[in-house]
DNA sequence: ATAACTACCGAAAACGTTTTCGTGTTGACA
DNA sequence: TGTCAACACGAAAACGTTTTCGGTAGTTAT
């Protein structure tokens, strides 16, 4: 980068101090007419741009946010993070991302290096590993340093700040009332491990619609899908019983269930009807396109950012930490059909 | 924010100088092991860590890395994104990420703030706004500022940088290949505007195989599909002539044709075969899965933050702008078929 | 004529580092 | 006893801003 313009240097031309350059180009009154214009024009001929490093270390903060992701090829989390950026775009700041890829030791690291000084804030979904082995050190560890905090989707109690979370046991029961509503019997659910709880809450929102309409609520119905397995072979099991509804706790493990029961020459939805989470590309693309819970992760970006602003830009009054529940809806398509 | 602990404080509190404290801590052999000890014992205890603004304004450099997308929810860009952060992350950088969402405005806007000092070089890929009219002054700037820049996907000749680029023509080539060797005759294309350059090549390609294979090829059968209108009418008419593939320039338009297909009881891949572009989600798990081209966004995204790389860290000696062309294959599924 | 203003500008501190160049105190050695 | 090196540390500049506090001239009011 060639030698860049700067206030002393336009001082020096100018026979000014830098102060005064300063002003003038802030159009102090300070200064008078004439200075000013001169100023100006030198600086505008020479296309001066103020540095941004020497202004956040002025003014020690950087209008700049942290988020810390858990991957990014996916739709939710895309869609979050366009919501923050958009959300902070709106209010001067920008984003810092970073991508823990589900790693403990990557996440910690992330935090870290954010956590120094380039950032105002943070936003950040906990990563499955950390969910698994339940360390949230680090996170104490920022809380400690009272850098405002935002948890989103993947969150935990133990950890004392701000968070965006989706009603998942709300959108479980939704999901599973639909299907019950359209006369299906025995609905099976394709969750995830226990450790991850959006799982174990989406399941208890299909338990509770199941309770409702008095249906079979056989364990042998919830099938966990490790994602480290081969998910293909995990959800035939799925079909040893005979099912006639599917409520997948994503939409990849909805498109696999329908394409399996194709095979199965099951007929999608008269025979069996699924329901995805994530209203992504697949569920609106694929064939029958896929009844699905609609996230709102724009929203959710959108509302973290602000609750992480609010906190930023009143440092000094120690609000408590507030939680908000994005409810989430159901968008009804080829997939299910009453019976 | 609560007080921060500075170098100046450890200094004060210690009763020596900042300069030893920074010596001390960065292990210099001026300082003596008790003071060392005390210090970096002090520095430990108090959980210290160096303001990276400091560092940054002091090294006149940020190692942070500016990255420009059109969009984000699309498995292409969000694929190249994790290539680039994954690349920055093992060069110890970071990446700073805005969105121009396709709009000429907030592209010059998004390049001006990143400019001012925050990054230390950037990688972009154009809106489609910017490539409609051509105005490609706002990177004249940035070149003439002399700040490292390497352009993605979507460039410009005029633009004098490095550049990383799919080879558009040789994957529409690849693509109707695969079509006419499997016996289709009348292949229609889905195309984008002429301004998208990326339609433009790989209707190159396109054309290049069907003269080699000596195929009709009909103004009619190429659809410049406006993504500002309605896409699904527009597609329909592909139908109109009677064509036996489909070759869209993205996996939506393709998924898109598939379902049209279906309607018109067309079989899929008997009666008509599709291939898409973009090897994403959709294609992966619409039934049928679609045949499409893979971009290898993973290896665009380091290739691209490699030769940024190269870049910042020699801008002494002025290397000429390097251009690579990734070369896309044919990811073969359910969508297409010999006759 | 003196006091009080106004208009205009500069010096210096501050943000938190690193690094160069001194400088004072040892101890060894001739 | 004088010389010199080694050792341990500090002062100050530098990165690029903004802002506070003075200060000087000239003008107006008393």
């Amino acid at each position: 980068m060639r030698q860049k313009i700067t206030i002393k240097t336009i001082a020096k031309e100018l026979g000014v101090s830098t102060s005064t350059v300063s002003k003038a180009l802030r159009d102090s009154h300070e200064i008078s007419v004439e200075t000013k214009d001169k100023i100006k024009a030198y600086a505008d001929y020479y296309n001066y741009k103020p540095n941004n490093l020497a202004l956040q270390l002025r003014n020690q903060k950087t209008k700049v946010i942290g988020v810390i992701l858990p991957k990014i090829v996916h739709h939710f989390f895309s869609t979050v993070i366009k919501g923050i950026e958009s959300g902070a775009n709106d209010k001067g700041y920008h984003i810092m991302v970073c991508f823990s890829n589900e790693s403990y030791e990557s996440e910690v690291n992330n935090l870290k290096v954010l956590s120094n000084g380039s950032v105002d804030g943070l936003i950040v979904s906990i990563s499955n590993e950390t969910l698994e082995n339940s360390h949230f050190e680090h996170f104490q560890g920022l809380v400690n340093e009272e850098i405002p905090l935002v948890l989103f989707d993947r969150v935990h109690d133990s950890i004392f700040c701000d968070k965006v979370i989706v009603d998942d046991i709300g959108a479980g029961y939704k999901a599973t009332k639909h299907l019950a509503e359209n006369g299906r019997k025995k609905i099976a659910m394709l969750s995830t491990p226990e450790h991850v709880n959006i799982g174990t809450l989406r399941k208890q929102g299909y338990l509770k619609a199941l309770k409702e309409f008095d249906l079979m609520s056989n364990e042998n119905l919830v099938l966990e899908i490790d994602e480290k397995e081969d998910a293909k072979t995990q959800i035939a099991k799925v079909f040893d019983n005979e099912i006639d509804a599917i409520f997948a706790v994503n939409e990849i493990y909805a498109a696999i269930a329908i394409r399996l029961a194709k095979e199965q020459n099951l007929r999608v939805p008269e025979d069996v009807s699924v329901i995805g989470f994530t209203d992504g590309l697949i569920s609106e693309y694929s064939s029958p396109s896929i009844t699905a819970i609609v996230q709102h992760g724009l929203t959710m970006g959108r509302q973290a950012v602000e609750l992480l602003i609010e906190r930023i830009e009143n440092e000094n009054e120690s609000l408590p930490p507030r939680t908000k529940v994005i409810s989430s809806n159901l968008h009804v398509r080829e997939s299910t059909k009453s019976k």
